[in-house]
DNA sequence: CCAACATATTGACAGATGTCGATGCATCGA
DNA sequence: TCGATGCATCGACATCTGTCAATATGTTGG
């Protein structure tokens, strides 16, 4: 599942009548698609690191820079970043010794705006 | 924590010279809030929940209607609506015998923008 | 080539989460 | 008043998740 395109792009909302739609607005797919991304964001941690990247002037963090301000361990950081670039909320670059993850701006807008499309 | 305000209002992201800013961009109780939202869409059966919600014509629906369309149990869906209800992403209306849940547009918005503003 | 450094992976563990069946609590209709 | 209906809560269970220490991998500098 590495690099999903990630367009999510929300369904025609066909808006029947008025009660059991039977069928899903957002297919199994999307809903697994749109979950990934809101659940990669659903840890105080993760929400801190996904801040501190797109609020970062340079525009790009290491994990280094990345362990003190969330008191966590190495490892721990590494674990949550893989998880944000899995969602594609993040892309990760590697310069040298260094991993730099930049922010994906439009995948968690496309992905609230699945609901009000 | 019944019915936070769910201001949210993102930091000042004080973007300082270049490296570890110490301190998070935000706040540990806006971390936990802005995670709770998206936790409670973390998962695929609560985005299809409120994707069909969102997208109903009415406006508005019942567990009775919901319970179907994703295949659940009764009291799974209430479970899962209860966490929606507490994330802010809906309200619950008592009416008769049945339970209505509207969706509340603007928290996932206000949440989405956290990071952008 | 080797040592030092930055990051990723592994293994392990406590705690959270999703799910259901059984049950309780209201409300409505007869 | 009584049974039926819609929903919430409870108890239980398997699975997932967040976390760390230990270790592996990879990159740079000497």
């Amino acid at each position: 599942m590495a690099a999903l395109p990630v367009t999510i792009d929300a369904t025609p909302a066909e808006a029947a009548c008025c009660a059991p739609a039977a069928d899903a607005v957002v297919d199994d797919a999307t809903a697994h698609q749109l979950a990934k991304v809101f659940k990669a964001l659903g840890d105080p941690n993760r929400v801190k690191l996904f801040s501190l990247i797109t609020a970062s002037a340079s525009g790009e963090m290491c994990v280094c820079d990345l362990t003190d301000p969330v008191g966590l361990s190495q490892p721990t950081v590494s674990h949550h970043m893989k998880l944000l670039v899995e969602a594609g909320l993040v892309t990760r670059e590697q310069r040298g010794k260094w991993a730099y993850y930049q922010p994906t701006t439009g995948t968690l807008a496309d992905a609230a705006r699945a609901f009000t499309a």
